[in-house]
RNA sequence: GCCCGGGUAGCUCAGUCGGUAGAGCAGCUCACUCGUAAUGAGCAGGUCAGGGGUUCGAAUCCCCUCUCGGGCUCCA
């Protein structure tokens, strides 16, 4: 036998006796085996030639096995709670886990309700109970869960795949039983750390035809302090909340009467677009894309063309009735109106690549639950592009896209990417040439990247392969940006052609894709990943000059001009108010640079220099060294080549 | 859309048993003119989200609507 990659020479019948016989240090916190590969209970009976791993609390598959003993742990706490509770599924989640129920009288879980679900679990934790694994047939099965239809249900489904195979079940003590597949932990004292956090409806099954259930959420770790410590990262998460940050900084706000989901701008925040704005579109016309702008509106017939009305319309605003009928929709996407542009005149291969750029805002139906601040809304701007080329020139130009995108996130200073590879779904329109064609093309624009990506089979947009980009920000957080499909359908709706060198006429390959998401959203995840202390270069106000006195002032004024004068954008504060509430504030307003100036300043054509993140300040700088540090640090990044 | 929890001054929030609205910050005025994260005093600021009901009396209890947050769901 193999214990762990070593010869291990005992003769032991089952994990537990190995165990038993091992140091207490090897066998602390292990919670499963893996024998031979696969995931087993402790109590696993082993054979001599088996090469068996210990599977500690801390390691990825041991803090799922713990996780979803919490579950079961919690499933057992409600329902002693809550007696004639249903229970359904309580499966693992990235940092914890949950479980559904359904209460007798449709009674609903509370807030209250969760510590003294808490609580119990607690006490069920104390108790020591262990999970024992039992092997049934489906007959007893459906027995042992009478009166619970929602594991009779799970029952039904898996006697409709296997009539006569056997389930597991798992016990903690007479009261409590479990149809579960396992493994667990071999008891509950090995659950060190759980909380249970919130309560939510949840569709059984996920269908909304079916009942909602109440569901628990709970996160779990192997030790206290790694729970500490998530809980610590989930304080972190939340002083970085892009909508509370908006607030303070005075950026944007919701205003009930416009309507959810549709933000203004305010002028410090609107300023913060504009550069993100004008950097974009002028690096996109540098890398020979054309600008071009679509109306807001189009009738009802456009749509139909496109497809939108068939594929999209619960996701559409409400047409407006006009003149004899016609109906006019706000768009939810630009593709339509680009593609008319396309379309206005005979298009050569000599033409192509034609890249066309807009920042387009588009209107969503989003449903009023899954609204969240400027990440999810129902106004966006998307910077939107379609590239309409011929096939050889997929690859190159997919390549070209990949770098330009890579390039332009990287100019913003995020650094941490990978990206996904969606293949053809199940449900999906084209022909096996074209996908085979187009995802081929994708994946080898992706080798020639620098970024890693991964593969995610049968996740593609239904009409098309796509690839997405990711962040991962400065506290490990994951964002979805970029997103690129490859898309024929479109192009075959609206009839589009161009003409090739030997005289015929062929259809384009079209590329959709947003940089930024949307330029809501991007500004969301720069201020969640800045914390709030976005890149000088976005602000209006890059430098705040404080004179200590009065008699500071005109000194704070000339120094004012001079850096105006080397472009660099500056408000002087007036000696109004004690020097330290006046720093204060500048810090609050997460200032990049403010500047101290008082008499020994005047004299000597100095400058304080109190840089925004820096322990401490810095007094007597010359200004103009000052100035060329700021110029530097202020700029406007520039690419690097794609 | 559904479930749970909220909505009180510009912001953050307190408000007991149903007895008629409060703080800090911000704002304004005055004084202070200061060397690196909150100077002091004063003033002003409210349809307690909106509507309906119960009650002698409602921020408080009940119903409806709107809206925000957390989830579910959806995402061409």
């Amino acid at each position: 036998m193999k214990v762990d990659g070593q010869r291990y020479e005992g003769s032991v019948s089952s994990g537990a006796d190995l165990l038993a016989h091992l140091s207490k240090e090897v066998i602390k916190d292990v919670v499963v085996l893996n024998v031979n590969g696969v995931l087993v209970d402790v109590s696993h009976a082993l054979d001599p030639d088996d090469e068996v791993e210990l599977i500690h609390a801390d390691s990825p598959d041991g803090l799922d096995i713990v996780r979803h003993s919490c579950a079961h742990v919690l499933a057992q706490a409600v329902l002693r709670l809550f007696p004639g509770a249903q229970y359904a599924v309580g499966p693992t989640t990235e940092d914890g886990f949950f479980y559904d129920f359904a209460l007798e009288n449709d009674r609903r879980f509370e807030a209250s309700d969760l510590s003294a679900v808490e609580a119990e679990m607690r006490r069920i934790v104390a108790e020591d109970q262990p999970f024992v694994r039992d092997v049934i047939t489906l007959d007893d099965a459906e027995e042992l869960f009478v009166s619970q239809p929602f594991k009779r249900e799970i029952l039904a489904t898996l006697r409709e795949a296997d009539a006569t195979q056997q389930v597991s079940v798992y016990r903690n003590s007479a009261e409590f039983v479990d149809l579960c597949r396992g493994p667990h932990v071999p008891s509950t004292r090995y659950l060190k750390s759980f909380r249970l956090q919130r309560v939510s409806g949840a569709y059984w099954r996920g269908d909304e035809s079916r009942p909602q259930l109440q569901r628990i959420y709970g996160i779990a770790f192997a030790t206290e302090k790694a729970t500490e410590a998530y809980l610590t990262f989930l304080e972190e998460s939340e002083k970085r909340d892009h909508r509370r940050l908006g607030q303070e900084l005075d950026w944007f706000h919701f205003p009930p009467e416009i309507g959810p989901g549709l933000a203004v701008f305010h002028p410090k925040g609107a300023y913060i677009r504009y550069r993100m704005e004008e950097f974009s579109r002028t690096k996109h016309l540098e890398a020979g894309y054309e600008l071009v702008w679509t109306p807001h509106l189009a009738k009802s017939t456009l749509y139909e063309t496109s497809g939108h009305l068939e594929w999209y319309k619960d996701g559409m605003y409400p047409p407006m009735e006009l003149d004899e009928g016609d109906l006019y929709y706000p768009k939810p996407m630009n593709c339509p109106g680009h593609m008319l542009i396309y379309r206005a005149q005979p298009r050569s291969y000599r033409d192509l690549p034609l890249r066309l750029f807009e920042f387009g805002t588009v209107y969503r139906y989003e449903r009023s639950g899954t609204l969240h601040g400027l990440l999810r809304v129902r106004g966006l701007t998307q910077d939107d592009s379609h590239i309409f080329c011929t096939p050889d020139q997929l690859k190159d130009e997919l390549g070209r896209l990949l770098r330009f995108v890579i390039a332009i996130l990287r100019a913003f200073g995020l650094e941490d990417f990978d990206a996904e590879l969606s293949t053809r779904p199940e449900k999906s329109v084209g022909n096996d040439a074209e996908w085979e064609f187009a995802t081929e093309a994708a994946r080898l624009a992706l080798d020639t990247s620098d970024i890693e990506y991964s593969i995610a089979e049968g996740e593609g947009a239904f009409y098309a392969p796509k690839i997405d980009i990711h962040l991962t920000d400065a506290i490990g957080r994951r964002w979805q940006l970029s997103t690129l499909q490859i898309d024929l359908q479109e192009p075959q709706r609206f009839g589009l052609e161009f003409q090739d060198a030997s005289n015929q006429k062929l259809r384009p390959y079209m590329i959709h894709r947003a940089l930024f998401g949307s330029v809501e959203r991007f500004f969301a995840i720069l201020t969640e990943h800045y914390a709030g202390a976005l890149p000088g270069w976005l602000l209006e106000e890059q430098i705040r000059i404080l004179p200590v006195a009065q008699e500071a002032q005109n000194w704070a004024d000339t120094v004012a001009s001079r850096c105006k004068a080397n472009g660099l954008r500056v408000v002087v504060g007036s000696a109004g108010e004690p020097l330290g509430g006046r720093i204060r504030k500048a810090k609050v307003d997460k200032v990049p640079y403010i500047l101290v100036v008082g008499n020994n300043d005047v004299a000597a054509e100095t400058v304080g220099v109190n840089r925004r993140g820096a322990a401490k300040e810095e007094r007597g700088i010359a200004l103009d060294v000052f100035i060329a540090e700021a110029t530097e640090a202020l700029r406007e990044p520039t690419l690097e080549a794609f």
